[in-house]
RNA sequence: CGGGCUGUAGCUCAGUUGGCUAGAGCGCCUGGUUUGGGACCAUGAGGCCGUGGGUUCAAGUCCCACCAGCCCGACCA
């Protein structure tokens, strides 16, 4: 894309109103527009970020044999009823609306009855399952106080995974699996050094769950963890009890206190949804068992926000190549036709690559401004093209993460660039 | 939902004990000089001073209410 035709412009001033890292730098650069507090609309760079984590979930999730769906945002009262959480006193930020004629609705903050009112018309027998089937759908949430930029939107994107199997047991074994499958998912979008598996209190209807926690000042959560066994216990949780349940000796480990952001989370979810819905099967000898199910959840705007507040520097943020809006950033210093058209052709080439390439065409903006512009937006690798390059027939390379540039032909460029892609 | 702070130009902000026609920087328009780390000169446009009420000869400034934003706390399936 030419940065010219790009709508968005890179602010001078970090906005006001904003004390979380991850929205200061995403506004001033143009990814996020707010809307009200804990609302903000996605622009065509913050799209292009929410896209690119969406591919490395789906992608995962589609190999580990999930199937996407997607189930609406609107959902009547009668559902969540039957498993009380229609109720203020249960679910407090569920934002609530009617129809003209006076029904009831609720704005879905979570869809684990809906998921089962709409299994229990596909599962019957025992042959049907199991299967797990996920989403990423607008979330929508009362919270009585919005903070943390995008980290805690009232209104935001999640991907939520449901799984549905015969029994704990089998439902145990596919949690186990997710737990890789997660960290997984966090490695490749660029968390994965200091994002850890971690102990916490459960939901209501299991003792236990894990999290998956991002070690970050922003955070809200804190925990405590050993970096070399990998180990890690919500503060809240930390007890002599948990170790006991999860059949571990306490003194092996050493503890290091941090704050941190809850990134993911997995849920055992037991058959408390399939029986108040009445999602059930038949088993071998046709008697009826309640499903067992579970639930996975990613918020995707905050692996967002995680990310810029792990990865950033005074000038900007540094996208991991993974989640990048572009992977290029290819900036033109020149001001002759004859160079522009060398620019140009460069920029084809690139993307005859497929290499997504974010172009800054503009020939009235200063060198220095495009330098300190292309830092806020973050890119990983930037290119820049001058009429001293192109005479002595050479690419300027540099990487976002690292202070000076390097000289090279076309293909070492090429060789570097699209080494992830 | 309790406590605190803040709403003035597109953005960041200044505006004295209440006093004339509302200020700066950035950004934007126009013209010119520039071009390797947010260049410079000149010119111009741009305001329901959050909203409503009140006090006063006079309100951006004081008082009340409301709305919105931020922070601390509580809350966070």
């Amino acid at each position: 894309m030419k940065q010219s035709q790009l709508f968005t412009k890179i602010k001078k001033e970090i906005p006001s109103g904003e004390v979380a890292k991850n929205a200061q730098l995403l506004l001033q650069a143009g990814f996020i527009h707010k809307e009200m507090a804990g609302v903000y609309s996605f622009l065509p760079l913050g799209l292009r970020v929410i896209e690119k984590i969406k591919h490395v979930i789906r992608k995962e999730l589609n190999n580990a044999g999930c199937q996407e769906m997607s189930m609406t945002s609107l959902q009547s009262k009668d559902i969540w009823k039957k498993t009380g959480r229609w109720s203020d006193d249960v679910v407090d930020n569920c934002f609530k609306t009617s129809l003209k004629n006076g029904t009831e609705l609720g704005l879905a903050f979570s869809h684990e009855e809906p998921v089962a009112q709409i299994m229990a018309n596909y599962v019957h027998s025992y042959k049907d399952l199991p299967f797990s089937a996920y989403q990423f759908q607008t979330k929508f949430r009362n919270e009585l106080r919005a903070k943390s930029g995008i980290m805690r939107g009232r209104e935001f994107l999640m991907k939520d995974l449901y799984s549905f199997h015969v029994d704990k047991k089998a439902h145990d074994e596919f949690y186990e699996k997710m737990k890789g499958v997660y960290m997984e998912i966090f490695r490749k979008l660029g968390l994965g050094g200091n994002t850890y598996l971690t102990m916490s209190s459960g939901v209501p209807f299991s003792k236990y769950s894990f999290e998956f926690q991002t070690i970050s000042e922003a955070g809200e959560d804190v925990i405590l963890f050993d970096k070399e066994k990998k180990v890690a216990i919500n503060k809240d949780d930390f007890s002599d009890e948990i170790f006991v349940d999860f059949g571990l000796n306490k003194d092996d480990y050493v503890f290091e206190e941090a704050k941190s952001i809850e990134i993911g989370d997995i849920y055992s979810l037991g058959t408390k949804y399939s029986e108040a819905i009445d999602l059930t099967y038949a088993d071998a000898e046709g008697k009826s068992h309640p499903v067992f199910m579970g639930s996975y959840g990613i918020g995707v705007p905050r692996v967002m926000g995680t990310v810029v507040e792990v990865y950033n520097d005074e000038d900007g943020i540094i996208w991991p190549e993974e989640v990048a809006p572009f992977a290029v950033h290819l900036i033109s210093l020149c001001k002759g036709d004859a160079e522009k058209g060398v620019v140009e052709k460069v920029y084809k080439q690139l993307i005859s690559h497929n290499i997504d390439v974010l172009y800054d065409d503009r020939s009235n903006v200063s060198a220095g401004q495009k330098f300190a512009e292309s830092d806020k937006i973050g890119i990983p690798h930037r290119v820049i093209m001058s009429p001293k390059t192109i005479a002595n027939n050479t690419f300027e390379y540099k990487k976002r993460s690292e202070k000076d540039a390097k000289y090279m032909s076309f293909d070492a460029l090429l060789r570097i660039i699209s080494k992830t892609y």
